[in-house]
DNA sequence: CTTACCGGGATCTGCCATGGGC
DNA sequence: GCCCATGGCAGATCCCGGTAAG
């Protein structure tokens, strides 16, 4: 069936010691859904497991996960992505339960469809471990003396559709993080939290410990105070996405170009870029006599479409 | 018309540990 | 002692464009 024998033993020896398997049930059951054969060779090779599934329970469990995609084709394209997600249990009754729980705490169709492409181990887990992450945030939600806990569930799973494949520990130590290092009131921990901190709430806690530790170090450095880091940090959390490698050769590589670090962190986007966009837009400004030290620098960031526009319209002048 | 402000999109799996059932 | 189900962890950005503001 072509597949990865060795790999799929190595990481699911138990599988290949039954007596009983159902791989050829498995490989019609996937290709009647539109799978090819490399699909089918690839899921067994990561996600042996898959083969001691029942045809009842596979096709089962399928409906269910139709309850919330369209298509069949979507499906396919999730597990080829993570069979995990869709074989790792076999307990259609929990599914079901969670698919009804998530419902119930007023999440959208939507929201359902985002959640089981991005994080389909979401309906794996079970309904137990969902309602205390969700019990969880709206006891967070709560406490920031928000009164309608299912809007902020709404907003920040939406915003960060892993929350609900981390476990609270990790979570709960981010949000601290965020509470305890910026001093925000509440309104506006809310506002961070279910906006653009969101994404970085799923982070392990130790990443958004050493980046934010580094970014401080090299801000310092830098002759920036800690008002400004925080300020800094707050109008862009997506810096705390940055490994300390990357964050300092960005930073190294602007200071080395002459960008004070002042215009550097007032256009915190810039950063958004990699370091060969910034590189080569550069090259091409100061070649188009552009003059970064009295002009703006956030074209760096802007999309392709509106840079060359932009570019053009210089090198005419 | 140009630029600022801001949010969204793709994506996030594959491994190990543990405790229960037999 | 075996396998199974399930919890938990580490990992590590860049780009696009709608709409408001000027």
């Amino acid at each position: 069936m072509g597949v990865d024998v060795d790999k799929a033993k190595k990481r699911q020896p138990g599988v290949f010691n039954r007596m009983g398997t159902q791989e050829q049930d498995l490989k019609m059951f996937l290709l009647s859904k539109g799978a090819s054969k490399e699909v089918v060779a690839s899921i067994i090779s990561r996600y042996p497991r898959a083969i001691t599934r029942t045809p009842e329970s596979l096709s089962e469990r399928w409906d269910l996960w139709r309850r919330i995609m369209t298509s069949d084709l979507e499906i396919i394209n999730i597990l080829e992505r993570s069979p995990e997600g869709f074989f790792r249990s076999s307990n259609n009754r929990n599914l079901e339960n969670n698919i009804k729980f998530l419902y119930s705490v007023g999440l959208t169709h939507k929201c359902l469809c985002r959640l089981l492409t991005s994080a389909p181990r979401t309906f794996s887990n079970s309904l137990d471990l969902n309602k205390q992450m969700i019990k969880f945030l709206q006891e967070v939600c709560l406490s920031l003396n928000h009164n309608k806990p299912r809007d902020f569930i709404g907003k920040i799973i939406f915003k960060n559709p892993f929350i609900l494949i981390q476990s609270t520990k990790r979570v709960k130590t981010n949000i601290e993080f965020l509470q305890s290092t910026f001093n925000l009131n509440n309104e506006k921990l809310l506002v961070l939290l279910c906006g653009p901190g969101a994404k970085i709430l799923d982070l392990s806690n130790d990443y958004v410990n050493r980046n934010y530790t580094n970014i401080k170090e090299k801000l310092f450095s830098l002759g920036c105070t800690e008002e400004e880091v925080h300020k800094f940090i707050l109008s862009y959390p997506d810096v705390i996405f940055l490994g300390e490698k990357k964050f300092n050769d960005k930073i190294d590589f602007l200071i080395e170009e002459k960008f004070s670090i002042s215009q550097i962190i007032e256009n915190p986007r810039i950063l958004d870029s990699s370091i060969s966009t910034l590189r080569s837009r550069i090259k091409e400004l100061v070649n188009a006599g552009y003059n970064f030290s009295t002009s703006n620098i956030a074209l760096l960031s802007w999309s392709q479409k509106r840079y060359k526009a932009k570019l053009k319209k210089l090198n005419i002048e």
